[in-house]
DNA sequence: GTCTATATACGGATAGAC
DNA sequence: GTCTATCCGTATATAGAC
């Protein structure tokens, strides 16, 4: 699948992420008229990732977020109570919706390297879709409340535990290399991460993220499809 | 060679840190006795790296470093002007440090192999000598101002030009698969910068930065050196 | 629903005693 | 060399007009 047939596929354009962000959060927003809500929720958060991303939320101030959004702060406030509800926000909706998304897409395969082949362009093709999300996810989990701290752990556990449990049923069946499964699945996850974390040095060279998902699939094929060498990775001390 | 034969022959003890910073810095530090800088300094580095690695440089304020490190904060401002050029002193140290022991190890070897297995070993070692201070660069270089950002992103250039050199020098030798060399070095990196990006997670699963090390050159090596499939990598567009 | 103006608090930096 | 006390700018959050 190219990654234009994903995104048509796949609603994760800017007025679906608000749409679903209003819904779960009727009690908390004060403004009532989805149409506004919506509207201003899209440049709240093109604004408020946009400031982040470049410098840090913590340096981003009220006054840079009403400056950039076009609202002032007033109207902000009506939307979320504080920065910590924002970034709340923010984070939940990356997590709900990319859970979902790629549950769905991996669960629909039958075959681990069917599955892992669907996670690996899910997760690049996802992170694509929503790279400043989910390069403010990375680069501010730690700065967080304890609370977000725990979710942002667990979201990441979760992921890797998907690809580990692929390549141990892989293994199983007798079709993956006998390595390390946990290791592997972080090897997996660190290529992952690296399009979304150096997004515009790829742009900047051109690399499309069709490119990279089948470069990091031959990469991943080499591995663990490779029998005999990669057995020695097994962690039982030398 | 091991971690502890590496950590022996190389100095890059807290210490010797410390000594190299106090020399380049005579001019703006307000203290003159080595004896009394040098302990201090260990107190500042350790304080700052471990409250910023928790919440974020930003976050941090004065009264924070102040408490963690012992000193009041008139004392701290005699070490350093500011936050700006106590992060810069960071910096600068790091970048030091690491260049010219990366350059040594991996100049004395003479095959492109040895050279990548040098750098990928010394890379690891040395981001786990130093791991906060590598996970502070990563994660702060974005907040930082205008000139310390572009030191930053020269600094990352040059360490991935580095793998790309020894790469396309074994494509020349006929040694290295003929896969893209840019792209392969970036995955590289991608990997060794898990190690101290991770680094809590790899601890709690008590896996050691040799067994890291190993793995991750089989990583490499299957992929670099298993000729036929890993050519289709080129970035012609099919 | 959205704005402007402001109360309140907090953080960086320094002065001057010891 | 180090400490305490304090100045002053700036940030968050709210009150109340429109």
């Amino acid at each position: 699948m190219t990654y234009a047939e994903f995104s048509k596929l796949i609603q994760v354009s800017k007025k679906d992420i608000c749409r679903e962000t209003f819904a779960e959060n009727r009690k908390t927003i004060r403004i009532k008229k989805e149409k506004t809500v919506v509207k201003n929720l899209e440049k709240i958060f093109g604004a408020v990732l946009k400031i982040s991303n470049q410098k840090g939320f913590q340096a981003m101030t009220m006054r840079d977020l009403s400056q950039e959004s076009g609202l002032s702060m007033g109207a902000l406030y009506a939307y979320f109570s504080g920065k910590d509800e924002l970034v709340e926000m923010l984070q939940h909706q990356r997590r709900s919706i990319s859970g979902r998304i790629i549950n769905e897409t991996v669960n629909a395969q039958k075959t681990p390297w069917g599955k892992l082949k669907a996670a690996i362009y899910t997760h690049l093709y996802l992170s694509e879709a929503m790279q400043p999300w989910f390069y403010f996810s990375f680069m501010e989990a730690k700065n967080l409340n304890k609370e977000e701290r725990k979710k942002a752990v667990l979201s990441e556990q979760n992921s890797e535990k998907m690809f580990t449990e692929i390549i141990k049923e892989g293994q199983a069946e007798g079709v993956f290399s006998d390595c390390h499964g946990e290791l592997a699945a972080g090897q997996i996850k660190a290529l992952l991460q690296d399009w979304y974390l150096k997004h515009s040095k790829y742009t900047k060279r051109n690399v499309t993220v069709e490119q990279y998902a089948k470069l990091t699939l031959e990469f991943v094929e080499a591995f663990l499809m490779n029998g005999a060498k990669a057995s020695s990775t097994s962690l039982t001390p030398s």
